[in-house]
DNA sequence: TCTACATATGAACAGGTATTCAGATAAAGC
DNA sequence: GCTTTATCTGAATACCTGTTCATATGTAGA
């Protein structure tokens, strides 16, 4: 089981003793520690929140249009319910990607520095 | 049905008119020209591929590793078997999160600078 | 070629999730 | 309070997806 990694650092260092096999499992144990602190579930929930056309195309409306938006607004951009939008406004809010203000009977939305953040990063050419 | 916008327009502007009505319907038209043609699957795949813990978490060690990892190497990493790494490792190809390279019987993944600049977009404050 | 081994792939199952419908809130005006 | 209207929420359903097991591929060495 754990053999495989022996056969890879001979493989890799030539010649190599226990001493260099116990080292790269040293420094992956230590790899995990860093992996498991700096592991944040909301990250992975913003992720996968995002990871859906219907509330991509939302916040990319929101980043496009420059301004807040209606509920009623992102009708004509989504062709899903209603119902389906405001699920998915429910769920681009708790994962911290847009702010809702109410005003009136009405609801304006608008993303968050967050949701802006993330879209530019996959901008970035190639 | 389409009236919503309508009261929007008029709760908005106070005293308003079909002209403003339909100047907003246009914006909205062109708004949505603009998300649809600004609209790339493949952000939205590269970003539900992330948000998977398994995926998130390969990524995440390939960047703080700062070096190219082999397939068993991830092992003490991830909880789970080595074929459901193999799946992750494919999808996140795929996507263009991560890249490979074959040497003999072993196969070397890093990240792509795609990949990292969405983590790093995730790690800005709040 | 034969064996061993590292990784990849396909099928199958379980759990998760996006959508819709129906109904519930909540705010404004009467 | 009552009605209307904008948005939200819960349940139901159909689809998607992550995992494992079993098996395949491909490389190295004998």
């Amino acid at each position: 089981m754990g053999e495989r990694l022996r056969t890879l650092v001979e493989d890799e260092v030539g010649d190599c003793c226990d001493e260099d096999v116990e080292e790269r499992r040293n420094e992956l144990r230590s790899l995990r520690e860093t992996v498991d602190a700096g592991f944040d579930p909301n990250d992975v929930r913003a992720l996968s929140v995002l990871g859906d056309e219907t509330r991509y195309r939302i916040v990319r409306a929101l980043v496009e249009n420059d301004a807040e938006m209606c509920v009623c607004e992102f009708d004509p951009i989504l062709d899903v319910s209603e119902s389906a939008v405001s699920h998915a406004l429910s769920r681009l809010r708790e994962a911290g990607l847009v702010e809702r203000e109410k005003r009136g009977r009405w609801r304006y939305y608008s993303p968050t520095e967050r949701a802006e953040a993330v879209l530019e990063a996959l901008e970035s050419p190639e």
